[in-house]
DNA sequence: TCTGGGGTCCTAGGACCC
DNA sequence: TCTGGGGTCCTAGGACCC
């Protein structure tokens, strides 16, 4: 018997909210956060009142501003949304013991078994009591933090996010077992998590616009589209979807050896203009934040991958297969020669990313030459980050970038080249 | 003044091996 | 002289989510 007990719990606007907690006077107000208001950054997150002139999560920062110029553009807290989404999730494990973080202002819990603990006299059945404790939930966070926050609860993970999405703003909704297909079938397809605008597209080809429209389809007409993910969609159409809560996402995990080959970290960067000359000096910034975080995470990483966007935004990857290393120097040199062999066109670049992916969890040192040292020299300088922040230690050729120094792209790449031999960094404390 | 940055998962072709 | 078939790894790209 399938019951409702999974329950998918999301912060509403949750950037916004927290700008408001941090700067009262936001409240009320049209609140757009994500960059600043001409650069090329894009909406994170936006606030109901900016939702009304059209405004967009997703949408650039420009066009955002033609829609709503009266907006207040805030360019975001980071440090502060962390705080909140930790306090958050302490709070909502308090509910349940099965937790599932799925992004900074989203998580999924299970209340099966929950019923006997949370029943009162006054409840009409468990449907009803579950519904009473997510009610509890979503205003324990109102009451403690000070966010609002939405639920829903159903048979499955995904119908639960549906009912979420559906209970926004600040309201927490319930689909009864057996009650899923009414409420699904005559929603839009993009509703359903897994379905994007270009299979939203394709599905509006075959005349497919409601979900009860392709649930009648037939494999022929669906298969092409969502492949592998086929009867998945089409259990979740329905309702039928898995209640299981999946993996926590390794970002949100902590240590975990069994999960040890999934994941990645990854981090790019848009340049405010078009093919700059120091794109050397920030691929070996780049390569060294992601060996960074890798060796904080305690894994090393079994490929290495370059990302090149090109100005008429073209997108090519280049990756290749490394024996496992989280050592600066062995990432700068991969992402170098990768560079070097994918950089065709003659046009200008404005992002560049490195991603390390095929985690493994650091297992005793081999004692190969050289990698005692170089793995001794970035835990030097992990150690000193720790202390005075990781802006304290730059390699050089990062700081020539910093610095402003114009430069030619090979000349750049002499200094990176030029600090291999030698440690390669001049360490600087901050102040 | 076009279009961020962090991820996950699937597909498909080619190399390579038996 | 076209020449099978299966399995796995590597690589590049793409859809989707927040």
């Amino acid at each position: 018997m399938r019951l409702a007990r999974i329950c998918c719990l999301d912060l509403d606007t949750f950037f916004v909210s927290v700008e408001r907690i941090l700067d009262p006077s936001l409240c009320g107000k049209a609140v757009v956060v994500g960059g600043t208001k001409w650069g090329r950054g894009v909406v994170t997150s936006a606030s109901y009142e900016a939702r009304a002139f059209g405004v967009r999560s997703g949408m650039s920062i420009r066009e955002a501003s033609e829609r709503a110029p009266r907006a207040v553009f805030v360019p975001g807290h980071h440090e502060e949304f962390t705080s909140y989404s930790r306090r958050a999730r302490e709070i909502v494990e308090r509910f349940s013991p099965i937790v599932v973080a799925a992004s900074i202002d989203e998580a999924y819990l299970d209340f099966h078994g929950c019923e006997a603990l949370y029943r009162r006299p006054g409840d009409a059945d468990d449907d009803a009591t579950i519904l009473r404790v997510a009610r509890a939930m979503t205003q324990a966070i109102a009451d403690e933090l000070g966010l609002p926050s939405s639920a829903g609860v159903a048979t499955s993970k995904s119908t639960a996010k549906v009912a979420c999405g559906l209970a926004k703003p600040a309201g927490v909704l319930l689909v009864a077992s057996g009650a899923e297909e009414a409420l699904l079938g005559p929603l839009p397809v993009r509703k359903l998590p897994g379905i994007g605008p270009v299979s939203e597209e394709k599905l509006a080809r075959h005349g497919i616009a409601t979900l009860a429209e392709l649930v009648r389809a037939p494999d022929t007409v669906l298969r092409p589209i969502f492949g592998a993910y086929t009867e998945g969609v089409r259990r979740d159409a329905i309702g039928l979807g898995h209640a299981d809560l999946g993996r926590e996402r390794p970002a949100f995990r902590e240590h975990d050896p069994h999960g040890s080959t999934v994941g990645s970290i990854s981090n790019e960067r848009t340049f405010v203009e078009d093919g700059p000359s120091t794109t050397y000096g920030i691929l070996c910034g780049l390569a060294e934040r992601v060996c960074a975080r890798a060796r904080s995470r305690g894994v090393r990483a079994g490929r290495v991958t370059l990302r090149l966007r090109y100005a008429d935004f073209e997108t090519i990857t280049r990756s290749c297969t490394v024996a496992p290393t989280a050592a600066d120097v062995e990432v700068h040199r991969v992402v170098l020669r990768l560079y070097e062999a994918a950089r065709a066109r003659p046009l200008g670049v404005r992002l560049v990313g490195v991603a390390l992916s095929r985690l493994s969890f650091e297992g005793p040192q081999l004692e190969l030459p050289g990698f005692g040292e170089e793995v001794r020299r970035d835990r030097a300088v992990d150690a000193v980050r720790e202390k005075f922040g990781y802006d304290a230690v730059q390699l050089a050729t990062t700081l020539g970038r910093r610095r402003g120094q114009k430069g030619s792209a090979s000349g750049a790449r002499d200094q990176v080249d030029a600090g291999l031999g030698a440690p390669p960094r001049a360490p600087r404390v901050a102040r």
